[in-house]
Formats: C-alpha cells, structure tokens, sequence
DNA sequence: GCTTGCACCTCACGTGACGTGAGGACGGAA
DNA sequence: TTCCGTCCTCACGTCACGTGAGGTGCAAGC
C-alpha cells in the first residue's frame, strides 16, 4: 500500500531530493511513514503532487504553492481551472513573444533600426505602480490600502507578471462572456465576478463582498481603471458592475 | 551617446543588479565605461541583451546562454530564428499541458481514477538514459563517445527538456518539408540536416560531417533511431539520411 | 560655497529550490 | 553471510540574482 519515494520521483519526473525537499519545507508530508522510518506516499499525495508541479511549472514559489493548496476552501476542480487559466495565459505570453520574434526577424531584414523601447516592449510590465498610486488616493489610510501595501511590497518581478497572467486570462474569459451575450446576472457572469473577487483577495487585501461592490462603482466612474476594463470590452465596466452586484446579493440572500 | 544602467534597466524590465551580475560573470560587458566608471551601453549591447532575455526566458543558464551567444559564427538572424522555434516548442507543450489539465478535470467530473502513471504523464522524460546506453555500444571508448559522456553529466532535467524542445521544434519542421514534398537534396532539406549536425555539437560531441554520415546511416538501421524517426514522420529515416549526405557532400564540393 | 539629492559604484552576505556527496540503516537475493 | 539497492539524515555547494552598506560624481537649490 502506497508508494517509496523512489516510485514517486519515478513516474512524477522528479528527483528524491525534490520530495525530500517539499517534505522539509511542509509542502507534501508523505500520509505516512513505514516501520523503518521510509515515506509512504498514497494517491491523495500524489494527486497534491500534480498540482505542486503544475503551479511549479508556471513559476509560482512554493511558499505560494503551498499558499494556494491549503488555501480557504479550494477544491481541486478549482485549482484545475485556474491552471488551465494561468496556461493558457502563459500561452499567449509566449505566442506574443513569438509574434515580437517575427517582427525582430523583419525589423532586421528590412534594415530597419528599433528604438531601444520597441526593442524590449514585449518585456515590459509598466502599469502596476501606476495602480499602487491609484489605490493610495482612494484607500488610503484604509485597512485594506495597508495590507495591500504590505503584501505589494513582498512582491517581485515574476509574482507580477503571474498576477498580470491570471487576470489577463480573467479578461479573455469576460470577454468571451460579452461576446456569447451573456447577461450580467447569469450564472458564468457571477462566476467571473466571484473570481475576480477571489484575484484580489489573493493578491491585495482580503477583499469581501461590500468592498467587491465599492471597487465595482470605481470600475465605471474612475477613468484610469475604466479604460483599463474597456481595453478588454467596451462594455465591460458596466457588466462588470452589476455581475459583481448581483454575485454580492446571491451571497447575501 | 550610450544608454545608462538604470535606463537600460528602465527599458528592458530588469533590475541594475541584474545588469551588474552579467557584467560580473562576463555575459554582457558595456561597451565602455564612463570618466566616473559608469556603465555605457550601446545599441550592440542592447541587441545582445535582448537575445540574452529571450534565452533566459526560455530557461537556458547563463553559462549556457554565453555559450549559445558567443559559439561559432552564429549570426542575428540564426539566433532569432532558433529562438522561435524553441518558443513554438515550448508553446506546444505547454499546450499539452492545458490539454492534461482538461483530461483531469474530465476524469475527475466522470469520477475516474488515474493511476499514477497516468497522472503524470505530461511531465515525463523517459527516454535520454536509453539514447545514452544505446550510444554506448556503438561509440564507446571512442573520443566523441566520452565526450559526449562527460558533457552529458553536466546536464540537469531542465537541460533535457530544452534539449527534447529543440529536436521537437526540429521535428516540426523537418515533417512540414517531407508533408510539403522537399526532396532530400533541397536547400532547406540541407538546412535542415545542418540544423541537426549543430543540435548535435552543441549537446553531445564535436560532430562533423563524416561522423553525422556515420549517424544518419544508423537511423535507418537502428531499430530504436528509427522507431524514433519514424514516429515524426514515416519515411523520415532515408529522408534524413540523403538529406545529411547532401548537406556533407555540399560542405565538400 | 555648501548641502541636498540622485544615480551610479563596489563589496559582501542572504535566499530559494534544490544538487551533491558523506555516512549509515534496512531488507531481499546469491 | 555478504552483497546490492533503496532508503534515511545531516550539511555544504550552486545559480541567479536580492538586498543592504558604505562611498563617489555631479547638477540644482539655498
């Protein structure tokens, strides 16, 4: 019953040292132990495994990893999803990168000379101090601006450019929603409401239902963060408002 | 004239440090220095930063990227080209990544359960050991054979998986010309043996032309090579071989 | 003329996710 | 009984930087 490191890191692809690492460091306790002390690993374990490489693979930290797994309340089905999300999100990142492959390719055939700026545009992440900025004069002072703050401040490059990936994917979802005709109070449009409900609790402030729908009006009356939603769909500032207002008031009732 | 630390930082998204630490290991001297020791980088340096940014967002090592950089007569354009197929390959794995996920998640709506071989399918290796002993037979105790060896201890996981993108996104491309119907002696059949030889040399040994001769004859007789080969494409083995055999009697001529 | 501020410099130690032995215990096969 | 393979626990090494500490050069404001 059950598995030997050595299976594990067998059929997962990995080293035992890996798993003798995530078991150091409180990531995946094998269930169980043998008499001689060997780790024990059953299918819960390797199923928690899967998941470890999958978020791995997309380049979370496994302080993160680890976040994610034993988060509130996350079935596994949830965490499926948004892998799939964050892979193809990646995907696009990588097709975009292709596409500035091409473009180099021509720029170099033509003889054409890039600026320095078009050189490295793909690489860019650019916006998100501007939001930091944004969020002060509105929340400033606030408890949620302070844990915002605090947990922005941990953040590096790479956990950047995974949050801009999840939201990216968020996005194209939406906007796949709007292009279907979907209504703001059906089931899909509260769902995305819920998951861009759950994206900032992940990443910025514990963020519930009322404060949902406070940011919901900042959506359409603030220009900066409507021409963000718009860039995504025109009318997705508004959709989004009462997506998130009717997923606030099904919780509610 | 010449472009600052913190302006080169500023535009290509990465920190000072960063640019610190390829000077440091020799990866990318600036051009010059100014009177009060300041960094300058010029348009050339710019150039080989971004090419070092693809390759790292690809995953390659430093020590490897150099190695790739400042190898053997590589121009420009060779490098971009290569660097969009290891894009595409990577976007296609990644692609086979979403499509496991969405076989999990079916799995799990049907409530079937995968052994564990199944589950982890997708990040699977399995194969260099068999290329390594298989080699052993045939070039043992010759020089590319220890070579090749010696070299190959040296690689970790990471290392295999961008070795099998690049024969991957090489297989793409050899499968396109054979279902286009590029005879063996066309210019880009050539290219394409040529590819091959330097995949080769860059992983493995030293590999010229006699010896990639020697090679493409056991993939047509190697079981194994061409049960491999022939999993791209059926007719690939002889294809390869008078491919390769055009390409060193090119080279000769 | 002097401070202030900013962007730059060079050490040099810290970190995350393991790699890589060292030295030893356990259990099945020859 | 002696191997052999797999397992164990330290514990130091590595790679690509992060993160201060402490100092320099230079333009702008007082």
């Amino acid at each position: 019953m059950g598995y030997s490191v050595g299976q594990v890191a067998g059929f997962a692809g990995v080293t035992v040292r890996t798993l003798h690492h995530y078991d150091e460091v409180g990531l995946l306790h094998p269930s169980s132990r043998s008499h001689a002390g060997h780790r024990r690993y059953d299918d819960a374990d390797l199923d928690r495994l899967q998941q470890i490489l999958y978020y791995r693979e997309l380049g979370f930290p496994l302080d993160q990893v680890a976040v994610l797994l034993d988060g509130p309340a996350t079935d596994p089905r949830e965490h499926l999803r948004r892998q799939h999300e964050l892979l193809t999100a990646r995907i696009a990142e990588l097709t975009r990168m292709a596409a500035a492959v091409e473009r180099a390719m021509e720029a170099r055939k033509m003889g054409i000379n890039l600026t320095p700026e078009e050189k490295f545009e793909v690489f860019g992440d650019r916006d998100p101090e501007e939001y930091a900025a944004e969020s002060e004069r509105r929340w400033g002072g606030t408890h949620s601006y302070q844990e915002s703050q605090r947990r922005i401040a941990g953040y590096g490059k790479e956990d950047w450019r995974r949050m801009r990936d999840e939201i990216t994917a968020w996005g194209a979802r939406y906007r796949a929603l709007m292009e279907a005709g979907g209504a703001p109070g059906s089931e899909a449009a509260m769902e995305l409401a819920e998951a861009h409900r759950q994206h900032i609790s992940r990443w910025f402030f514990d963020c519930h239902r009322k404060i949902h729908e406070g940011l919901a009006e900042m959506y359409v009356t603030d220009p900066r963060f409507r021409a963000y939603y718009q860039s995504i769909h025109p009318g997705l500032p508004e959709h989004l408002r009462e997506a998130i207002r009717a997923n606030a008031g099904r919780a509610a009732g």
